[in-house]
RNA sequence: GGAGGGGUAGCGAAGAGGCUAAACGCGGCAGACUGUAAAUCUGCUCCCAUCGGGUUCGGCGGUUCGAAACCGUCCCCCUCCA
């Protein structure tokens, strides 16, 4: 098996889980937040920043590097580690989040997926089968099943059939997957708001038998209590002894209803996306960091954080390299937004071994971004 | 001194009698962003106010039912010639 996962401690109040996740390049505490490098980077950051801002997992996606600069380039690198010079361990998504994402231009039929491409609009043609073949290239830890995606609000019948063609194809993808040794393929559970077709979704996933589970099709437009009705009715479905990674969700409450309802992964754009925007992540609350009212600020980004961002420089200066649209501004604050649910994860993580995590909820509600 | 061109909102720049409080761009001020087609997108940006009202297009004076636009005059700016 390519990973192992130990559940540790459960908060005895919620029953949030800590626990170990060992794979072939490093084993993790979790809850863990993964940072995401889609195109072997994750953005604005080199891997020593990386290494300092994550746990030393992060994603890698299989969609994006399949079409630049090919997946065949990155294997002649060894995979996506040695590509981009990274010497920890590495989960790739299978490129179903982008049919959804792309949906304006794709067809969707039993083999696989029709699109045009992002970039030239050439006609692409992507399989199950196509879609472990190259996370096979690309050589992560831990790698997805090619998932479609629905908008959360689709009608059930619409759920129902393509809930039942992803477990098809997460059967078809396991059956072709070539490394399960050294790369642990994980099934995603989807259904959207049916609860049955969830559960349904769960039981079949488990007759496949994979060695972690991922929940899809959530942070994609729902309100916040859809999403966490959905959480709570999954949280005693999942498979106990299992690593479960919620896909998707990275604000710090939904990360701690998460959490509250049995997450052990989570990945996410938004640190580093809000952080180039503008909007830091901050245990005050967001700041948008461009406002006028920081113009003077000398204080740090965050002063309960001690990362070099918020030890070295003032909000000040911060909007000033925004406004002044210098590139440095874009790092520095994707750094801290990363820092920063990095810490959090700890928090948390410390939080459950001390049956203290429903107090740390309530602060953290309370407190941080949103 | 002569000939031509021009002065429009914070800046640049359209508009050449009513559909114009005035396109568009920049700047400014906010908001959004959740398995990254995203250093992106959206809104607001003369003044006061909730409807609505009040002042504008270098100054002044005209023509007209109506002028940023037409006429006169003055003031500034640019180019060329002396």
């Amino acid at each position: 098996m390519a990973i192992r996962f130990e559940l540790i401690h459960q908060d005895k109040e919620t029953g949030a889980r800590y626990g170990i996740l060992h794979t072939p390049h490093g084993s993790f505490e979790t809850p863990i937040f993964m940072p995401v490098g889609t195109q072997a980077t994750v953005k604005t950051l080199d891997v020593d920043e990386i290494k300092e801002v994550s746990q030393g997992l992060i994603l890698g996606n299989t969609y994006h590097l399949w079409l630049q600069p090919g997946d065949e380039i990155v294997k002649d690198h060894g995979g996506i580690r040695g590509f981009m010079n990274w010497d920890g361990a590495l989960l790739t998504d299978s490129g179903g989040f982008q049919v959804f994402s792309l949906s304006k231009i794709r067809k969707i039929t039993e083999d696989g997926v029709t699109f045009r491409h992002h970039l030239n609009g050439s006609l692409l043609h992507l399989t199950p089968e196509d879609s472990i073949k190259i996370q096979n290239n690309l050589g992560a830890d831990i790698i997805m099943s090619f998932d479609e995606c629905p908008p959360f609000h689709s009608s059930y019948e619409y759920h129902k059939e393509s809930l039942e063609r992803t477990i098809r194809w997460a059967k078809r993808g396991k059956e072709v997957h070539e490394n399960p040794d050294s790369q642990a393929l994980f099934g995603i559970v989807q259904g959207g708001p049916y609860k049955d077709l969830r559960l349904h979704s769960i039981e079949e996933l488990k007759k496949i038998d994979f060695p972690g589970y991922s929940i899809g099709g959530l942070s994609v437009g729902e309100t916040k209590d859809e999403m966490y009705e959905i959480l709570e009715f999954l949280k005693d479905k999942m498979p106990e002894e299992k690593p479960r990674y919620l896909m998707g969700v990275g604000s710090p409450d939904d990360i701690i209803m998460g959490v509250e309802n049995g997450i052990d992964m989570f990945d996410c754009v938004l640190p580093t996306r809000i952080a180039r925007h503008g909007s830091a992540m901050t245990s005050v609350g967001k700041v948008v960091i461009k406002n006028k009212t920081y113009e003077n600020d000398l204080g740090p980004l965050d002063p309960n954080c001690d990362c070099k961002v918020c030890k070295n420089y003032s909000r000040s200066y911060l909007r000033h390299l925004f406004k002044a649209k210098e590139m440095l501004g874009l790092r520095l604050v994707s750094y801290h937004n990363l820092y920063f649910l990095k810490t959090l994860m700890k928090d948390i993580r410390e939080a459950i071994k001390n049956d203290r995590f429903s107090e740390f909820k309530d602060k953290v509600l309370k407190e941080y971004y949103r």
